[in-house]
DNA sequence: TTCTCATATACTCATATGGGAATGTGTAAA
DNA sequence: TTTACACATTCCCATATGAGTATATGAGAA
């Protein structure tokens, strides 16, 4: 079990944090979290690979994509993930997020995958 | 309401987490905070004053004490630490904290406060 | 007023952190 | 075996962070 401030230090990251909310809802591909959120693609897969060297996340390549998903183990990251999930309204930047991810069709650039029942 | 990631940033440094989970039980003065964790005064003095900047303590001086209680109107605060709190015996550090808490009056050094009924 | 004690702050330093730009790696298609 | 694309990593830099030592502040006691 990872300690609880080194958690916390990885949430305290705004990128990080918008990823983690992002896959507490689904499993997602680098290029999907760069079309989402809008950020350099370099900065994501730092922050994602921070956030899998302390185990929070796992990545499973699918052809030429890989996959990021939240390791729902850790009982204080699911609690709090999911203590602002509940909240989502108060936290407008994640709420947008959200409604990008329910929509996230028209957020993908170049990249068009389409990667059936994962 | 404080942005997530900055209340995080606050929990991710151990010092600091300690005192709030002390503070989770009750209010302490700062010579109890350095009794019980073992930590220099003036590094007791720099954190709190930075979980004060962001609002979730406050102080309050009685004589030549001040005391520092935990704002409870963060709901994302309060969960994580209702969160850690109920899985105490998962976090060795925390635990004797607690324990050093039940029986402060053997761990104040020089400082002997008595002020009753908070 | 002077002394003592509890607490806060200033100064300095070593280290950690996050980010951008450029480049490397690996896979699949042509 | 080239090309293209998704992703990872390296290099460098600016800034933030946490800590210790010393010192300042502030209140009560003498």
């Amino acid at each position: 079990m990872q300690q609880p401030t080194s958690v916390f230090k990885l949430l305290s990251d705004e990128t990080r944090l918008r990823i983690l909310m992002l896959l507490y809802r689904e499993p997602l591909c680098v290029c999907e979290l760069v079309g989402i959120l809008e950020v350099p693609q370099p900065r994501i897969s730092k922050n994602l690979a921070k956030l899998r060297d302390l185990g929070l996340v796992e990545d499973e390549r699918r052809e030429k994509f890989v996959f990021y998903a939240l390791k729902r183990e850790n009982p204080l990251l699911m609690q709090v993930l999911t203590t602002l999930s509940d909240d989502i309204d108060q936290y407008a930047m994640f709420e947008t997020d959200y409604q990008r991810l329910d929509a996230k069709e028209q957020y993908l650039n170049q990249c068009q995958i389409n990667v059936p029942n994962y």
